[in-house]
DNA sequence: TTGTACGCGTTATCAT
DNA sequence: ATGATAACGCGTACAA
């Protein structure tokens, strides 16, 4: 196979120089004469020269690109957050490798292999919901590779990471619904093993512990991501003896199904039931009544990652205590709250 | 600074052999003994070796990896054709690198030569809606790197393609909207430079056509994809004086933009506005009434475009005619028409 | 200011 | 079955 590929070789051959006054003159490197970089330029413009990454990478040690680790990209707010990834990773001339896990720990496990191997200059992660085992991330570490964790973090790896303050929002829903007259109030989450959840579960707690509410073990839902789950989990709590009168859901994606369930079930919203959701994602204000939800600072806290994995990039040796950036939430309030 | 990464010189030292026999006894060449092709392997393992892909892509020529450029992965349509693309390019061992253009032709283009760069192996296009010129295109073509086309493609570049068939659903759509008794039906469409958009208007006026509906042109609808403009357009087509009774919207999220028009003008929907999206989002279902669409094969587009592109890839020198599939849409009704 | 020589980590080719 | 050497395309230290 014929590669006519242009390379430096054959702009330094036609213009009877070296290579290395080729690369120099391409790159503006000061000490070349203007008289060369210029016929250099124009020929290279001439020839479509286009350098090639790879050999310069190979230099570098590491790809110009970073690698991106999310559950799925269908997830509103990880479509949001690779944005705010994108303007900064684009500025500095990296690109961004996105693969999603689908929630699987072995597919996990097998991206990180794979983007150790291709050199990535490091990576930003957001964990599967089933992964207990960290060790795949401890291999990144171990190797130097610089990692940032978003939004499902992992605190047995000792590494920066770009968080929402979960704990603290649900707290303030929660205590919303209780001030607004909901004397049953549910948790509708997601799996056991997830942090966010539990700790969007430990501010439902805080909440109800500070208004002396007692804690009710049916009222404390953990239902896996996908929508059959959802639903069943859904009809078992709504179909209670005595069933909730407000729900603070783990993401829209669950209230969409309590919506669902409640409106075969014939519970109006939000007079027998209240509700507010997690993601703050554009369909919620269309829905009747609106749902009242928690937006999330996605893109920001992509763009936050972004720039954390770039200072460990570019300070590769710096001594530097793992830092954890603690973003602010805001409670969206509409139609599905009273 | 030090690089303590393992390479293959290191295992050969140890095991006093040749770099090439680690070489061949990792990637299982045929003749090699099995005795050292164990003690070999076993090595790597304990010294958790992890190939350098990037030296393997200087030979390789190009990296493996393909590119993708879209408009936005908000799009949820996009978002499930990358799953498409993945499922591929995982098997394969391939990596996606996304980029989006924010419908931003600059950015198609700089991003186009970035990736020209980085020596993708083959590129999965989906123009920016503001793409006229299409020289960075022709480029692509010219050095011979693999490109296929998808949903949003470029007539007037000779390369394989996977779109839907706009023109036939829309046409289905306003037949729908016509046998169930509508009267003055509009087409609220995207920029006049979108493709898509255009063949989704031919329909439109060829089913209005074989019914010898007139044509208006107050009833052609033009705007960006943008939600303020898709706000004023809507508001000056259902303030109309003789306003529509029935709307075919290019995309679900212009459909959601009429809905909330329509609900602040009283317009209620179905009984004096039928209305069609486009794309089956996850909201539709959940909107009061539901949202009719139409259904994208979005998964199933990628997933092609991708099989397409590696056959380019795995067979770069045959002559082949450029191959354009057209997958089939599905008209799906439920409560936002009679 | 420019050229020479070597290295980046791996694989392919040719030799043994 | 294994080893030695060159090559992939570029950047850089050193020399001139």
């Amino acid at each position: 196979m014929t590669d006519n590929t242009i390379k430096l070789k054959d702009i330094a051959r036609i213009l009877s120089v070296s290579e290395s006054t080729v690369s120099r003159a391409l790159r503006d490197h000061p000490r070349i004469s203007l008289a060369t970089r210029e016929r250099v330029k124009k020929l290279a413009e001439q020839l479509d020269y286009v350098p090639n990454q790879v050999a310069r990478n190979l230099q570098n040690r590491h790809m110009n690109a970073i690698g991106v680790v999310i559950p799925k990209l269908s997830y509103h707010l990880y479509a949001q957050a690779i944005s705010g990834m994108e303007e900064v990773a684009e500025q500095l001339g990296y690109n961004i490798i996105i693969c999603q896990t689908n929630e699987s720990t072995e597919r996990e496990q097998n991206i990180v292999q794979e983007l150790l191997s291709t050199r990535i200059a490091g990576f930003i992660i957001s964990l599967s919901s089933s992964t207990v085992d960290f060790e795949h991330f401890a291999k990144i570490k171990r190797r130097k590779v610089p990692l940032v964790f978003f939004n499902r973090e992992c605190e047995d790896i000792h590494t920066d990471r770009v968080i929402i303050d979960n704990f603290g929002v649900a707290r303030q829903a929660v205590e919303h619904l209780i001030r607004s007259g909901s004397k049953r109030i549910a948790y509708f989450g997601g799996p056991a093993e997830v942090q966010i959840s539990n700790r969007r579960l430990e501010g439902y707690t805080a909440a109800l512990k500070d208004h002396q509410f007692p804690l009710i073990a049916d009222y404390i839902v953990h239902t896996e991501f996908n929508p059959r789950s959802a639903y069943e989990a859904a009809g078992r709590l709504l179909g209670l003896s005595t069933p909730p009168d407000a729900i603070l859901a783990f993401s829209d994606q669950f209230a969409y199904t309590l919506y669902q369930k409640a409106r075969e079930m014939g519970i109006d919203i939000p007079t027998e039931l209240s509700l507010i959701g997690f993601n703050n994602e554009p369909a919620t204000s269309l829905l009747l009544p609106a749902l009242s939800t928690v937006d999330q600072p996605a893109f920001a806290m992509g763009k936050t990652a972004a720039e954390i994995l770039f200072q460990q990039i570019q300070h590769p040796n710096d001594y530097y205590r793992a830092q954890t950036k603690v973003l602010q939430s805001r409670l969206v309030l509409r139609g599905s709250t009273r």
